[in-house]
DNA sequence: TGCTTTGTTGCAAATGGTTGCATTTGACAC
DNA sequence: GTGTCAAATGCAACCATTTGCAACAAAGCA
């Protein structure tokens, strides 16, 4: 809960409250690595302020996504991941056969944007996908 | 409970059963319109069987996604949207501003399908997408 | 300064979906 | 038919997530 100030800044221009709650949950999620879990988010706010509900944490993170500051993943596994929107995108093939996930760039998913874009006017938030299938090794 | 003979001869194919829940949840998907909610597919088959459990029908569900004879879509409503996977495959434009759903044909879809085919080797999944964005009114 | 409005929180309860397990059922071989 | 075995079911317990609500706390305004 330290370097936030700039997140602070957009919660309020937004007319929300950068209450300190949410600032440990996005202080947790950007700084942790690639993905977090909602319940890893609280584990480790909890260990500084024990009070601290899973749904403070649920309801952090839908505003957080809705600014897009964070994107959620379904992953397949039986929870979202939570991951910090960084310069850098990226997407996932997830094979159903093996489980093996291949990390992929932005650029085919950025191709299909422009598409959608240009062909709907419609703006995707193409953020971070899980794409499911099989991979060269299980076809 | 009628037409379904094909189904269920592709259900023994695969060393599965076409048991008569199976048969009553697959025939519910299939005659439904558009898309269909489990809860939706359970209160109808209770009609006409009420010993069936959520379970089984979700475990149906999950059976019939991995033969590929329906799709599960997460529409942005709280529950998925079930669908039988008919010859004209089509997806979703779901505008978070107005909620307005767009129906996107194949094409854009399938490009990247093989996109993603060429650059990695990976066979995508993609039967039934929800993307998400801000449709051209919104925007 | 006090009053009101609005956003946020923590709690409890509900919801959608999954899992473990004992029991039942269907398919197949003899 | 009868026995065997794996697959499928129903039930109950469980898990992740959402919702309703009362209490509270900023922020805006008289």
């Amino acid at each position: 809960m330290s370097c936030e100030i700039e997140t602070a800044q957009s919660l309020k221009e937004s007319g929300r409250r950068p209450t300190p709650q949410r600032l440990m949950i996005l202080s947790e999620v950007r700084h942790a690595g690639e993905h977090v879990t909602a319940a890893q988010i609280l584990d480790r706010v909890k260990a500084s302020y024990p009070y601290i509900d899973a749904s403070t944490v649920y309801r952090t993170l839908a505003v957080l996504k809705d600014m897009r500051l964070v994107s959620e993943t379904d992953m397949g596994v039986g929870e979202s991941m939570y991951e910090w929107v960084e310069r850098e995108r990226h997407h996932h093939l997830i094979c159903r056969g093996c489980d093996r996930v291949i990390l992929l760039d932005d650029s085919n998913l950025a191709k299909l944007g422009a598409e959608l874009l240009e062909d709907h006017g419609f703006q995707a938030d193409i953020d971070h996908f899980a794409i499911f299938g099989s991979c060269k090794y299980c076809r």
